[in-house]
DNA sequence: TCAGTTCATGGAAGGGCTTCCATGAACAAA
DNA sequence: TTTGTTCATGGAAGCCCTTCCATGAACTGA
């Protein structure tokens, strides 16, 4: 196998092949073809279970190929088919817990489906136009999932004019498909639910209302008040305005919202409607060190149902994180598969999971949770 | 453009090209070389930045590729460069917190690289040796960052018998560079803390001891009482035996082992060491169940540092992941890039972070924490 | 003036696959 | 027998780049 240079002597070493590292030899197609002495056209047509190939020819194709431990370039596959068989996936930050379980989910998805998938990850906003940028030069992805981001329009409008199809997850938009949860709903019901327990004063935490999540949890969170003609005080609701990393839903924030809320005195709330699980864990550490009995002092309800919130005993939400994937990658698949099917806007509904944080349960035990 | 066949006729639509959703008619090679009169040779060492590109001609090229919106398709520059530019990431489980943060570190070192991330997640470990030939078949990576998974032996020799550079990242390997945290002198640095506050019955919950962290972590832990002269009573350490989800570090775990130890009665610890944080937060539930304060009647250390461990007040050992993170970021591109240096073992060193839980502060306050 | 150098350039080859077209064998129908 | 028809097959072209080699212009120094 050396190279065998101009004057016919042996090369010490095997000059170009084997020496980087991840240049490692690869057999491909034609060494299989050779092998089995028949074209690489047949090859190609016996791996990829095209009909037309005879039988016999095919199972001793595929009995050389495991032999000479064939495997497909795929890059290579890649550039002929004009797919490259993954997706890219746009997430704001990993540490946001709910947007992790999302990733996990779509990950096993994709992976189903035989897809891969290519994280992009954003560390602040501004790094989005050249992700986008990146994404579309690449050419490398044949769909995009963009999760629980505020992918701006500008941006969409882009990709799609590429010809990428884009899914949102944990997000709406005018333009592309989304799968999402109810916001308002979910809101709503979590808020009557306090209001069932008798609550009148209930106090909202929430993260920046430049989230369309906030928002849309707000409007439910009042109109649940309105239609039981509870007060609607927004002295008791505090949002985010530092309008720092995730969107102000963070610990921190339901930490010092709760603080701001204990401050009222007397005035302050009986009930609390946390517009996620994570702002509840804030508020929660904020009552604790206040000697605030939750739920005895203060009901309280959250959104989300991250994994942590059955630890708290924390009443929450549900957002339903694995259909919610499941429905994301099979449209987005669908989108790739050249079908320009109607627009998809999915909501989903989240469900009630009463714990004990909202006191309509007279003993929390956790392991009743568990099993 | 259009296609005419043949008797002339123009087909009333474009046939070939523009169909399929994300087959938009990109810009190539050519068509700028075409445009700026020159060889497809100078487009390509022009945008390159090859030497030996004159001047002026550089900047028509480059003018030019500007103005037709020309973007280099990355699979085809991989496949001629026999390089992909980007690293295959294997991940156990995207719930795990530790994990999800490691991740994110890892993300933006190797953005700021250009290298782009493809994500390999196991559901269980059943699946890593299909998930280990799907990465090989591919060759979609130049390398492989292994974070906190137990690639067996076998697979590592595989991968790097390809030629594929591996790194692993919270794990240990005699083979390959990994970069991990000293587990051991992090387990007797927690313990010691523990034993200095003047604990004799000392506890511990720790994950499956399959696991390397939990073993190193058990004799870190065993070291710190023998050195000190405490006794070395293993009815109070408790290993998860399940064998589940992220080899027992879950709060199930933790809860479960609490409740064990809590029924000892008398015997029962007056301290506990978790060796992990997702444990400690199990535990303290358990115990906030039962009654049992912390750190009053119980004093706890856990592992790793968490987000959340700051709002549970707990004092614990911090994994320095954004240096594990860019370290191991650095080693494997520097592995890519020819030089097969020396194998690298690198340990770092956790840092004690005291907060409540072990009761060596008077009075705990998250505002404290957080300014 | 001429050989020798340097440098900008064009473009073929090559990377590993898919796919289309052409070919011919086998078989069916007339 | 002849004419189709079907099917298995080989291999060129194409996907979009990089890189190497050849070419020739411009320049150098004697």
């Amino acid at each position: 196998m050396n190279k065998v240079d101009g004057d016919g002597t042996c090369l010490p070493f095997p000059a170009d092949r084997n020496i980087r590292a991840g240049a490692a030899l690869a057999v491909t197609i034609y060494d299989v073809a050779l092998k089995a002495g028949v074209g690489i056209g047949t090859v190609s047509r016996a791996i990829n279970n095209h009909p037309n190939v005879h039988p016999e020819t095919k199972a001793r194709i595929l009995r050389i190929a495991q032999e000479l431990n064939y495997l497909p370039h795929a890059l290579a596959q890649s550039l002929a088919r004009k797919k490259t068989q993954s997706v890219g996936c746009i997430v704001p930050f990993l540490t946001s817990y709910f947007t992790s379980e999302l990733l996990k989910h779509i990950q096993r998805a994709l992976t189903e489906l035989n897809y891969d998938l290519i994280l992009f990850s954003l560390d602040c906003m501004e790094r989005l136009s050249k992700m986008v940028d990146r994404v579309l030069s690449e050419r490398r992805v044949d769909g995009i999932l963009s999760i629980s981001v505020g992918l701006t329009q500008k941006h969409i409008d882009r990709l799609v004019h590429q010809g990428l199809p884009v899914v949102m997850v944990d997000g709406l938009s005018q333009k592309v498909d989304y799968v999402s949860v109810d916001n308002l709903r979910g809101a709503q019901q979590a808020t009557e639910h306090l209001i069932r327990l008798g609550h009148h004063r209930i106090g909202l935490i929430n993260g920046s209302l430049q989230s369309s999540p906030a928002r849309l949890r707000q409007q439910g969170f009042v109109k649940a008040l309105n239609e039981s003609g509870r007060p609607v005080d927004p002295t008791l609701w505090v949002a985010d305005k530092s309008n720092r990393r995730e969107n102000g839903f963070t610990e921190e924030t339901g930490y010092a919202a709760m603080l701001r809320l204990l401050n009222l005195g007397k005035n302050r709330p009986t009930a609390l409607f946390a517009a996620d699980d994570v702002l509840a864990l804030g508020a929660m550490h904020a009552a604790q060190e206040k000697g605030v009995r939750i739920p005895d002092d203060l009901a309280m309800v959250g959104f989300d149902d991250i994994e942590f919130a059955k630890f708290l005993g924390l009443t929450t939400m549900r957002q339903p994180a694995v259909e919610m994937a499941n429905r994301a990658v099979k449209h987005l698949v669908d989108r790739m598969q050249v079908t320009p099917s109607a627009r998809i806007a999915l909501e989903l509904m989240p469900e009630l999971i009463v714990r004990e944080s909202c006191g309509c349960r007279r003993h929390f035990c956790l392991a009743e949770q568990l099993s």
